[in-house]
DNA sequence: TCCTTAATGTACGTACTAGTGAGTTAGCTG
DNA sequence: CAGCTAACTCACTAGTACGTACATTAAGGA
């Protein structure tokens, strides 16, 4: 009865409770923006108190930085596992267009926190030195498609790699992020069952269509 | 001396002081998000108090609903006054998706609301009668090009205007809401003056090719 | 010219909200 | 098992933010 199975258990464990605050405070901002999150509602919504966030965090404004580090971290790992060197350039692009899709579609929360970070201008990520000029995989990826494209199916040339991903990621994230108003004026919910697939398809079709530069 | 010239000198003018409201309100919730504007900062910014605020518009809420009845009507109203029906399809949807780049261009702070107003889950334009299920000109407009497009010269059919509207829209969007965490995480201002015109014709080319359907 | 009322200004109350001072306990280490 | 420190709890405060009670004034009509 006195022996205690695993760390598991334990009662006081920081790396434990720093990753409830972490996983409840990214909830919290995602929900109700930067300004409308409440310490205290966080706090209430964990087994530990609101002492242990400024315990461990300091103020609002770092843990909500330290919630930005963490959900750009998980994408940039998630980014990584891409694998598309070995696909002929159109099908390249179209598969990193449909797992940009995916991943949009998964990561709801994180797109929720980039569009608030926008709202505030970006001044938290350029005040994380994790997060300023970090970049992504997809955009090298991207790059070397773009020049086997060229070089081999007469991809066009006048977008480079950021302008590609843009091209890929604003049609993703606009779906999910804008989904609210989107479905408030137009009555259709973009991100319903039943529109995912033609929706999915559509993102590949458009960026292979660009590519081979039938638009001019 | 005692006559005084016109409406515009009055002290007392309802409709003055309620479009003073607006406007600096406006910008105050564009700028902080709707609970990080202050309602005595918006008094602060002009020549009424903030007792006035509350005379016309009852509180903080109904006077952020306001604004953005006020940003969608000006909106919609710039919207009508595109003509394309004299274009041929190509040239049509080309048009329309480069006016639609210039109107994100302008209309920063509406861009702002929108996306404020989809991190809230569109609950404010949904509580209002005006704003729910308003759509916009602009779609009857794509379905036209669309059908005629079809007939004409083979246009795709999986998407219909509500889809081609979302795939201009997103990358207009993207790039003007976004531009703050794209430039610090990639070091590029897409909404800067170099990039313009690039990513304006961008937009263009990819409608064009994608309805043309080479991309699948 | 007086009277009515819409429009406006002042000053304040209530509730909330980020942040903290100070004390307590679990669990490791020697 | 004694002692130390990181982890944790509790109670509290100072400041802020929305909203309002009440007094006042301008402007037009009778």
């Amino acid at each position: 009865m006195t022996s205690q199975p695993a760390a598991a258990e334990r009662q006081r464990d920081a790396e434990r409770t720093k990753a409830e605050i972490l996983e409840v405070a990214q909830q919290e901002f995602a929900r109700h923006g930067y300004a409308g999150a409440r310490v205290d509602e966080i706090a209430a919504r964990m087994r530990t108190t609101k002492r242990m966030i400024y315990y461990y965090f300091g103020s609002k404004e770092r843990l909500y930085i330290a919630v930005l580090e963490k959900a750009y971290a998980e994408v940039r790992d998630m980014e990584r596992t891409i694998e598309v060197e070995h696909l002929a350039p159109v099908e390249a692009i179209r598969t990193l267009a449909e797992l940009t899709f995916d991943h949009h579609d998964l990561h709801r929360e994180f797109i929720k926190l980039v569009a608030i970070e926008n709202i505030h201008q970006a001044e938290h990520i350029r005040k994380s030195p994790a997060l300023a000029n970090l970049g992504t995989p997809v955009l090298d990826l991207i790059a070397a498609i773009l020049d086997r494209g060229a070089a081999g199916v007469g991809f066009v040339t006048e977008a480079d790699a950021i302008d590609v991903h843009m091209l890929i990621s604003s049609f993703c994230f606009f779906r999910v992020a804008n989904q609210h108003t989107f479905g408030a004026l137009f009555g259709r919910d973009m991100t319903a069952p039943e529109h995912r697939d033609r929706l999915r398809a559509m993102v590949g079709d458009a960026i292979v269509a660009y590519l081979r530069g039938t638009g001019s």
